[in-house]
DNA sequence: CTGAAAGCGCTTACAG
DNA sequence: CTGAAAGCGCTTACAG
């Protein structure tokens, strides 16, 4: 069963009486062409279903209009809003977006794997939301192609980043939990290297109640996505503690149910936080107190800053932090006397 | 700020002291070459950074080994999952996959668009995850691009599509609740034009309980997202009702916080099913009593069934029907007497 | 085993 | 306003 191949702008002259030259004018409404030819060849290329292959005019015209976004796992929400948001945005603004992610967690390998499809298909721009990419994996071609690291604050030379403001985040939802009167409270911590951003907002938990003179206890979390279980049990040995802080409303969900086994009441005998505040985990069913990260505006951010660096040709700002909002909810409340 | 331009195969033949037609041969392994020359040519493209220009391959190869993926929102969990599914199932199979999605819904012209600039790319073939692309829309280009749906059955000449077996989906969980007794049951249907898959295991639903000798209301939602409050109250307005059947979780989690709101228990007083059974609200915390959709499956299936028929020229099976699992939670009991 | 040549489907100066 | 020509970066027969 052979395929018919796909009409070329040389079926499309043929049909209309032109030369290519002309049909390639007509259609992109550049240069000078008479309106009765646009009209014509417009006709032609609908009837035949001409659609141009994006492969020969890229070719040429040294520039593809598309910006290659590399995703951690979008099975993650944070990836598939960050992914929706960036491409309303660069719809907007006349570009394709295409993806590439993985599963379960990109390894290192496939992430890099990822990153050089996409510059193979001589993407515009890059827009990297993925820890499996390092600052120096990105640097190596960063004078080829702009990069746009979306989610983490980077610090490689070159490299342009836009993030929620975790520092901030991480201070405003701490200082929350100390006004409530919390005076003893467990913060769930994720390492640097398993997460960047949550271990940003963990340690800025840390510092701001420790500066309100409020007693912290750091319990270690191995993964941003792995089991709680022991680190709750190490919550609940010391009686002291009134509220515990999650760095992601994921993690706060496999907290809360730990707790609800061990049918201990939530926020009566002990508070619980998140941190995220979108999606499914925000609504009001669950009544989450967490953190709204600017999710939206940080993936249109990323476009636009992409944007203005692939077509001014030098980047406009090296980092942008966003910042968002405390969200109160019914897992916190002033500590158990 | 001028862009240095990546290097070509031309740079790197000059540096290695070979024609170009060798150093593509090496570099693809295909073909008569050296071991030395291979050795050389790869060491020389590795010092360069060199990454080969995907639309130049394809265009004179015809074949780009990409697959197209257009989805409808990856804000919904769905598509998140469906994407990884798929990317991880292609890469296993050699493939590359790119993707197009909207935010809060592709209207039908900007899918449409999604679609054109996917087979602008000319990419190998196509899976389609989206209500606002009709079999219609389809089937003008699936002579020239083999194309399989995902997520929905579809009966559009010469395609192929992959999907969850509704039928028996909304059959095995209405079942479910007729054994628990329910004599009265609320279904909330959406159109089939808003969502075929969830209309028609809204309808095997109803179906399989009035051949229990249930008794059933129908309750149609304007939106398959939308607001649900009205649709409760019409249910709570039947005292004899018992339970209230949904065709996602998500419209669950509406149903509940409006219960919830009115401080009606459930399942005390009304039993409550979801559908859907992945993702963030499948988490134990929740315990809702769902139905389990064979989503990976899925997103493997259509893969592997768009592949065969890139690879053989011709679809392999038209239509394909996973089965998923009653989840049993803590949203249903028994009725009350 | 190697290189020269043709050509994939376009766009873009350049003449007319 | 129009067309012929060159060329984007590759792969693929085809000679040698």
């Amino acid at each position: 069963m052979s395929r018919p191949k796909s009409p070329t702008i040389i079926d499309v002259a043929r049909e209309a009486g032109v030369s290519k030259s002309a049909v390639s004018r007509a259609l992109l409404g550049q240069g000078d062409v008479s309106p009765d030819t646009v009209e014509r060849v417009r006709a032609v290329a609908d009837r035949l279903g001409y659609v141009p292959n994006a492969m020969a005019r890229g070719l040429v015209s040294q520039r593809t209009k598309t910006l290659g976004v590399v995703l951690r796992d979008t099975t993650i929400q944070f990836y598939g809003y960050l992914q929706a948001a960036m491409q309303r945005r660069a719809a907007e603004r006349g570009y394709e977006v295409v993806s590439v992610t993985g599963v379960d967690e990109l390894t290192v390998e496939d992430a890099q794997e990822a990153l050089r499809s996409l510059i193979a298909l001589r993407v515009d721009g890059l827009i990297v939301s993925s820890a499996q990419l390092s600052g120096e994996d990105l640097v190596r071609y960063v004078d080829r192609v702009p990069i746009v690291v979306a989610g983490r604050a980077e610090y490689a030379e070159g490299i342009v980043s836009v993030h929620c403001d975790e520092e901030d985040g991480g201070a405003r939802i701490a200082e929350y939990v100390a006004r409530l009167g919390h005076r003893d409270v467990a913060v769930l911590l994720v390492s640097d290297r398993e997460s960047a951003s949550q271990n940003a907002r963990g340690t800025a938990m840390i510092r701001t109640l420790r500066a309100s003179n409020v007693k912290v206890r750091v319990i270690e979390l191995d993964s941003y996505r792995g089991p709680v279980g022991s680190a709750v049990v190490t919550a609940l040995a010391d009686p002291a503690i009134t509220a515990l802080m999650c760095p992601s409303d994921v993690a706060m969900v496999k907290v809360l149910e730990e707790l609800r086994v061990r049918e201990i009441p939530v926020p009566e005998q002990i508070s619980v936080t998140g941190y995220d505040g979108f999606g499914y985990l925000a609504e009001p069913l669950f009544g989450f107190t967490s953190f709204r990260q600017p999710i939206e505006e940080i993936g249109r951010t990323a476009v636009d800053r992409l944007i203005e660096w692939v077509e001014q040709g030098a980047p406009v700002e090296a980092r942008t932090a966003i910042p968002g909002t405390v969200v109160p909810g019914r897992t916190t409340a002033p500590p158990r006397r």
